[in-house]
DNA sequence: GTCTATAGGGAGATAGAC
DNA sequence: GTCTATCTCCCTATAGAC
């Protein structure tokens, strides 16, 4: 880990990263070469093992420094406060907005999660992942359970509505062509997203928030 | 093609297939080797390129496979009728319960979604493919307009529903470990499914279903 | 930090005997 | 239909010069 420069471009590592992440979500783990990932920064394969000793601590960088990213935006977007009906509207929003923002996002999580050898090494970068992970997930957790105990949400099984969730929101984003095909039109074009989150957030709101049904 | 026998063994086309179902499922294509898939069936490699000729072929089979007993299970289920509403409940119920019941198509369809190299060869198994996955995009998006435009679901954009709804009903049995720890039990457990189904069809219902908002 | 060269293994696919 | 043997290529990773 290299000090942060002041100068504006950027590092040979994180430009790696950047093109790894882009390869990764498009061919997943095993469909991209160490060659291909050099080729497309501008570097010999062996630079690219300078940075990081293995294919594997690649992957688990590109992954944690995704995580990281969400993970951040939530634990900001939640210590805004408001009744859970608001912080369940902006989490969303936001959610679905960083991973409209980033195609390679929402694409390379799902497929990581597809994984039955999980990246539970023990590399420092694998332990951030799982981290950020848990902290992600029970951030929401905690904020469907409080909805629910407050009356403000139906009652319902939280872990189960919050893995419908999580696909819900993610899956229009990682679903590629599928996704331009259905819509017609560009999944991360600004108005499909737009729309997207607007559909979604009725769903969620509608299909949680109580309204008059006892 | 060869003719069915009518002795129950199965051919070892079928056998490979199997094999490939779930290798595929667990590690994507390009995590998967034709030595391995031999070793699961229990033949040579050169076994299993007497009956597909290439990998791509073989993948594509195993996915023609699949989205045909999809189709064939959606489009049964629609054509018992009943209001858009009880069509709706029906299909989402049936659909869990076929991806319920076997643990590799969830995870394998949403693999294949996200190859950029989409599966659009020529071969006869990749139209057959393509035509299943329009066959049941298109009897899904026709119950939601039937729906919206009896006023029984709630008005909204049915590609952009139903690109959520895909993504929300398919994540959970795809998500494997994760889903596992999200849930504390395994995701394809019997009661776990059960309330699975529970909490979607409430959700898609709450959310789709006109109730007093003008 | 970047490079060339190479080791060592495994991939997809083919040839041809049985 | 299944096998053994083999071809050719590409993979991750390393050695060592600059």
């Amino acid at each position: 880990m290299t000090v942060a420069t002041l100068a504006s471009e950027p590092s040979s590592r994180d430009r790696i990263l950047d093109v790894a992440e882009g390869l990764f979500a498009r061919r997943g783990y095993a469909g991209v070469g160490m060659k291909e990932v050099a080729d497309g920064v501008g570097l010999g394969k062996s630079s690219v093992f300078h940075h990081f000793a293995s294919k594997a601590e690649l992957y688990s960088a590109v992954c944690a420094r995704i995580l990281s990213t969400i993970e951040d935006r939530l634990v900001r977007s939640l210590a805004e406060g408001g009744a859970p009906q608001v912080r369940l509207e902006r989490l969303v929003g936001e959610l679905m907005e960083l991973l409209a923002a980033h195609p390679s996002y929402a694409r390379l999580l799902l497929r990581s999660l597809f994984e039955d050898d999980d990246l539970a090494g023990d590399g420092p970068e694998e332990q951030a992942a799982q981290r950020a992970i848990g902290g992600i997930m029970e951030s929401m957790a905690t904020l469907l359970k409080e909805g629910m105990a407050s009356g403000v949400f139906r009652a319902s099984s939280v872990p189960h509505v919050l893995l419908l969730t999580v696909g819900q929101i993610a899956f229009p984003f990682a679903s590629g062509e599928f996704g331009q095909e259905v819509l017609g039109k560009d999944v991360f074009d600004p108005a499909q997203v737009k729309r997207l989150k607007k559909e979604a957030l009725e769903l969620v709101q509608f299909g949680l928030v109580e309204q008059g049904r006892a």
